[in-house]
Order: structure tokens, then C-alpha cells, then sequence
DNA sequence: ATGGCCCGTAGAACGGGA
């Protein structure tokens, strides 16, 4: 079982990009953030033209997040969620199911914008309550998977320069220490389970050649519970959309689960 | 030293992103 996260600023424009790499990589779960789509524009008749089926929860101009599974595996999603029951928010940010006897969470982190902002109180505050929340899931359903882009880099080996970014939003102690609480949890940071290259991001600037330079930053995380976590074979940054005309700023990243259950 | 791009909503600039 693969299971993908992608920040696709905006999926009206990047639709074209999501159908060309999924018919490449063809994930059995997608999880997308920033679609910046109202339910009633969402293109799940395209998608599932393409063999994606989706449940979606979304807003105009901002915000957004889907969960795309392949048709062909028969699965009928079950305990399908919008947003956290213990943290009501008119941002559409979260939404989660049940697939294939794994419980999948797609979070759009708040992006804090200041350290000390209200914006920034507002992240530490939805973060508190999706520790809470989750926690409560893995009493009920211990395969667990919280994806999304989390707007934060958890550690200064996921900044490209770590003396500038020092205490600013993404990397301030506050939220990592928040990110943290929820891994202790019980969940692992799937990308680190496995040896890596030294500078891999997942969120480059579009100003400044920011890409070209791999002056990035590593936010978008899949983050695998312990129960699940000796089936991970495999977690990769794509760098290839990121290449592409027209690019989100962020780039896919993919989880590999391993024979096992995960397929049940 | 500052901001440099992209998106959506606009129907011109501007807020937001990270």
C-alpha cells in the first residue's frame, strides 16, 4: 500500500499535474492540501475518470484539503470525518477515513505566518487539539496515518539554513515541541525511518530560485503509528512536479507499507 | 537594505502563503 501527501496550491490549476502523477504513480491513497475549491467545484468526476475516488472538504481561496483512493481496490471508506470534533473551525483543514483498515488523516496545517501572531496562536492551538484528538484514535484504531503538510520542519537538518530561520515560524520551538507531543504519541516520522540524502525538502520558494538553489524546507510529513510502523518499506520526496511547468511549491511525498495487513 | 513569486478574488491591487 502507497500512501502520498501533497500541497497543491490550488487544485483547479494543478489538476492536469496531479492526473499525469498519479497515471505515474499510481498511490492507492492521496491526501491534498491548499485545493482552494468549494465541494460543488471539486473535480471528482475527473478524478474518478482517472480511477480516484475522493471525499473532499474545502473553501474558496483558501484552504482545502481531499483524500483520493484508487477504485479498483473496492474499499468503502468508513469513519469519514471533516474536521476535529474537539476543535470547531470554519477552516476547512482536516478531514479523515478509514481505507482499506487504515485510519488516514489529511491535515492542512495552519501556517502561523509570525511568531507571536494571532495567527501563530491560532497554529499552537489547533496543534494542541489535533495531539488530542489523535490520541483518541489510537484507542479505536491503532493503524494510523497522520499525513499533510504541517508547516513545520521538525528539526534543523529540514531547514536549508538553519541560522536564518532560527526561532521564526516553521521552526520555533514552540511548534516543534508541539510536533513532538503528538509523535510521543506513539507515530514516527515515516521519511526518517530511512536513510535519506542530506538537504532533502518538500516546500521551496517560488521567489528567488529558491528550487534551483534547494533552498527548501522539509514541512510535509506522513507521519505512521506504531502499529504500522514495522510495515514501512519505503518514504520518498518526488522532486519531479516541483520541475515541472506551472509547479506547486510544494513537492509529493510517498509512503510504502509493506505486505502485511496494510492491504486488508 | 528591501524584496524578488504564485494564487484567488478581483476586474486593481492585495491578502495569504512559507
Amino acid at each position: 500500500m502507497k500512501i502520498a501527501t501533497w500541497n497543491v496550491n490550488s487544485l483547479k490549476i494543478r489538476l492536469p499535474q496531479v492526473l499525469t502523477w498519479l497515471q505515474a504513480n499510481p498511490v492507492d491513497i492521496l491526501c491534498l492540501q491548499e485545493t482552494k475549491l468549494t465541494d460543488d467545484r471539486f473535480p471528482a468526476l475527473e478524478l474518478a475518470a482517472a480511477g480516484y475516488q475522493s471525499i473532499y472538504s474545502g473553501q474558496s481561496t483558501y484552504n482545502g484539503v481531499a483524500i483520493l483512493w484508487r477504485a479498483d481496490r473496492g474499499w468503502e471508506p468508513s469513519q469519514s470525518m471533516i474536521g476535529n470534533p474537539h476543535f470547531p473551525d470554519e477552516q476547512k483543514r482536516l478531514i479523515s477515513a478509514e481505507l482499506g483498515g487504515v485510519r488516514v488523516v489529511c491535515a492542512y496545517v495552519p501556517n502561523g505566518q509570525a511568531v507571536g501572531s494571532d495567527k501563530y496562536d491560532y497554529k499552537l492551538r489547533w496543534f494542541d487539539a489535533l495531539i488530542a484528538w489523535t490520541g483518541e484514535m489510537l484507542n479505536t484504531q491503532p493503524r494510523l496515518v497522520v499525513a499533510g503538510d504541517y508547516n513545520i520542519a521538525p528539526e534543523d537538518r529540514d531547514v536549508h539554513d538553519p541560522a536564518a530561520w532560527a526561532d521564526q515560524v516553521l521552526c520555533s520551538v514552540p511548534e516543534r515541541d508541539r510536533l513532538r507531543q503528538l509523535m510521543a504519541l506513539g507515530l514516527s516520522d515515516a521519511f526518517r525511518l530511512f536513510d535519506q540524502p542530506d538537504k532533502t525538502f518538500s516546500w521551496w520558494d517560488y521567489r528567488q530560485l529558491g528550487f534551483q538553489k534547494n533552498r527548501g524546507l522539509r514541512i510535509d510529513h506522513l507521519l505512521v503509528s506504531d502499529a504500522l510502523k514495522p510495515l514501512a518499506s519505503s518514504c520518498l520526496i518526488d522532486r519531479a512536479p516541483r520541475k515541472w511547468q506551472q509547479p506547486s511549491d510544494h513537492a509529493p511525498v510517498v509512503l510504502e507499507l509493506g505486505p502485511g495487513r496494510a492491504t486488508d
